[in-house]
DNA sequence: TCAGTTATTGTAAAAAGTTGCAATAAGGAA
DNA sequence: TTCCTTATTGCAACTTTTTACAATAACTGA
């Protein structure tokens, strides 16, 4: 199935059209699979479609992140980035090695269950970044 | 106590040094109370000292998170927002009204601790957002 | 109190991200 | 197929954030 074929509809369905940059984007995305940043997504997209634009892409991944195509994420570079929307996961980073874990959803659906019956809000985002020390670099520490 | 008394100790016991600026970035932290934009933080502290430029306070930020003086925040805005170190605590905002909650870190706690024991890390950072819609805007969905 | 060391700042330039608006082109209807 | 509507893009200007490097000034030790 293609990225056209998946993401085309998905699109419609909200009343929303597909065009070139969006399949480019969309395709890197898909097909690179993990965290990009604006700029890695443009210079990617770019070999598919060199007409395309940096705002664009800016323009393009808010877009998509809003209508639930792709999952952005603050890895701690102070910067966004961004992921096409599979499974539900959430990350667990290390403050000094950068060394990455992912996290299961399902860890945390009793918290978002209790956050939820607390405070009346239902939860709508999942993916969470948590820092921390790996245990390589907690031997380092004093 | 004034700032000066609170933080010089914390910095000076890291081996880092007091300055004018960062007393003043400080300050405007620890009064303000609530999360601020640098570009905020650089215009109030400006009123205490003119001579202050916005690279200065970009630096200072990052610094001061880094030294556990002040908690980065991603509020939804896409731009991180600073506040002072007090208490640890979570923040819950609605997507679609920016209706703001305040979660205690009591509630992660035992979250905290699995995450730990299945990874090894040791969690460092308090300071997360979780997004949603408020019970308000939950109606007016379809 | 003074001098030396070096952490910290300001400056200027670059990089990243945003915005308004006119031109373009996707998709529905004839 | 062709036309029409308007969502989407590209351009240009602007704002925000980062970086390199030389100048400054906070603290240490004499
Ligand atoms: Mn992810
Ligand atoms: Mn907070
Ligand atoms: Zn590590
Ligand atoms: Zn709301």
């Amino acid at each position: 199935m293609s990225c056209a074929d998946e993401y085309t509809p998905q699109l419609r369905a909200r009343g929303y059209r597909m065009t070139p940059q969006r399949l480019a984007i969309l395709h890197t995305l898909h097909h690179s699979g993990g965290h990009l940043s604006p700029t890695e997504v443009y210079e990617k997209a770019l070999t598919q479609l060199p007409s395309l634009t940096e705002t664009t892409v800016y323009r393009t991944l808010e877009f998509l992140a809003e209508n639930g195509l792709a999952h952005p994420a603050h890895m701690g570079s102070g910067h966004l980035v961004y992921e096409i929307a599979h499974h539900e996961h959430h990350h667990l980073k290390c403050r000094v090695c950068g060394a990455e874990l992912e996290v299961n959803h399902t860890l945390l659906k009793s918290l978002y269950r209790q956050l939820e019956l607390a405070s009346g809000y239902r939860l709508t985002d999942s993916h969470l970044t948590f820092f921390g020390l790996c245990p390589t670099c907690q031997k380092g520490e004093n």
